[in-house]
DNA sequence: TTGTATGCGTTATCAT
DNA sequence: ATGATAACGCATACAA
């Protein structure tokens, strides 16, 4: 309960001097510097945060918000952020459960004067002109936005790519009654990759089916589907748990991590130069195959079968499963 | 950028008059206070947090200390400290990757005068009377504390009960070369379960075997058991994924989530009323059985059979595995 | 009901 | 090299 006012009149120096000492000014004698050490030290002094950023304006602090924390998706953006953020020594105030546009306002407006910028994962009904005046008040950067917001950099996914190679590879194992388990139709992630579900079947010349469209939520019992025979599935984003599927599962790949990491360093770099341009940069999506659409190594039949335990279980956070009925007529009774 | 100031000029009354009215007083007439609301939103003006933290000395955040962020485990108290902590209106200040005890304190000091308590999850090392000078500050409350400080709320885990739950259920099924692989030597929670396992063995009987008792890092990849026998395999903390294993793992669940809610309700009991005493709550952990020791309907040879698999591919985060080598030598090869 | 003035704990701009 | 002192943006006790 020291203050710095406490400390001066210990060490008989100003407060002026002491705030010197303890910022590293040049400007002090050795010996007063020793002094005021001893009895800061003595006296367990810590300044106080509040105070310290009224006059300097800065806080040293990041603001994050999330729509959601739960899931390994959000577990490991989060940990990307907050490794990029300590690396730069500035500490993390997290606000979730964001669904609306004047939730995310209100979060924003409760983080004035305790932030020096935000990272912002925008929810699905997405966030129009709002976070234009988030935006006036402190940098922005935005996760996988809906749509760019002027002069704010961003980090998203590419989800369009990934969900074209998904569908390419299943339709490459022959598979030709293809589904996608998507997210909300307003979602930006959900809205790439339909559209990348869409060209592979366009490229392949292969019909649009509506039925097969599923609309979930991103949930692991959003991935439920009814069906009775074999499929191979797909999934994305890759989270942690998913190669300890029996099968392994096949999915879209995503360095989660890193799209944390990488949202930290442009709004960084956005704090340091306020005048640069906005950047947006995209985090690739890269199939990554194991045995959930069938063994590469030829026991094929074994897998697929195995497979369809996975889809019965539903997939998994933040997961679109692209799934195909056998055309090889391969049935099998588990 | 607009300042209480601004609005006060705009709306021809005293900052204290604005002041008031955002706050909500009563002493304000309703046709000053209209107009100054109407001015107020049209300057678009944020209240800066820090200024009103420094004259109230109340910040509505709460601080949160832990010595990692990876994986389930760390996902679910954040979201249950999160859950809690929204509920009352509070914000979040993470900080993470504490691993010695000046560390805590470094970070604990970073935050003086940005928040109105602290949650910790101690590091491994322990953190001896580092947590009494940081208890001065600002209640406290403790998670899994490896020893009780002084005047300090604190919600662990019942460690020594589930471990000993575990082992007494392997040991009823015929088992009898059971071993552990813990966390670190030092870590509260790795000695809880040791404890609980020794007792288990004592209590029938059975010889303690010092190899058998492996200190593992609570990690994935820390549950690698060389072993070449069928094993019957039960886990512990029961995080979302292990459910998915084949055969599913049979754990030792402990609610991860109101682990993080309850520590923060006794946060808020603490900072609400500082003379209480402090309160010492124990989150308990059952054991529940799936499949990773034998099926319970009988088709026991497959299952441990099975279960060789997933003592291959490691346990998870935060994970004790107590193995056991089949004594009814059952022996497959898969 | 409203305004004035003081203080919250620092940093920073002046002097000295 | 050191010390007054004025901000920083706001809340509040006291006056009016």
């Amino acid at each position: 309960v020291a203050t710095i006012r406490d400390v001066a009149r210990a060490a008989e120096v100003s407060i002026a001097t002491v705030s010197r000492v303890l910022n590293g000014s040049p400007k002090v004698s050795e010996d007063t510097r020793r002094r005021v050490w001893e009895v800061a030290t003595g006296l367990d002094y810590w300044p106080h945060g509040a105070a310290r950023s009224l006059t300097t304006s800065r806080t040293h602090t990041l603001g994050v918000l999330l729509p959601d924390l739960f899931g390994e998706f959000f577990s490991e953006v989060i940990r990307g952020i907050d490794s990029a953020a300590r690396s730069h020594g500035l500490q993390l105030l997290l606000s979730s459960s964001h669904a609306e546009a004047r939730d995310v306002i209100a979060a924003a407006g409760a983080m004035r004067g305790r932030i020096d910028g935000l990272v912002v994962m925008a929810p699905d009904g997405g966030t129009p002109d709002a976070l234009e005046r988030v935006r006036q008040r402190f940098p922005l950067v935005l996760l996988n936005p809906r749509t760019p917001v002027e002069g704010c950099s961003s980090v998203s996914i590419a989800n369009l790519e990934g969900a074209h190679a998904a569908v390419r590879h299943l339709i490459a194992l022959g598979h030709q009654r293809i589904a996608i388990v998507n997210g909300p139709a307003g979602n930006a992630d959900a809205q790439g990759r339909l559209a990348g579900y869409r060209r592979a079947l366009r490229e392949a010349h292969l019909p649009r089916t509506p039925e097969l469209e599923f609309a979930g939520d991103f949930t692991e019992s959003g991935g439920y589907l009814e069906c009775a025979r074999d499929v191979a599935v797909v999934g994305f984003d890759d989270i942690a748990s998913v190669r300890y599927l029996d099968p392994p599962l096949t999915t879209v790949h995503v360095d989660t991590f890193e799209l944390g990491e990488r949202a930290v360093r442009l709004l960084v770099a956005a704090m340091e130069s306020p005048s640069s341009r906005a950047q947006h940069e995209v985090l690739p999506a890269t199939l990554v195959v194991r045995r959930s659409c069938g063994a590469p190594a030829g026991d094929g039949d074994a897998a697929t079968l195995a497979s369809r335990r996975v889809l019965a279980r539903g997939g998994d956070q933040k997961t679109m499963q692209a799934t195909a009925g056998s055309n090889n007529a391969r049935r099998h009774q588990s």
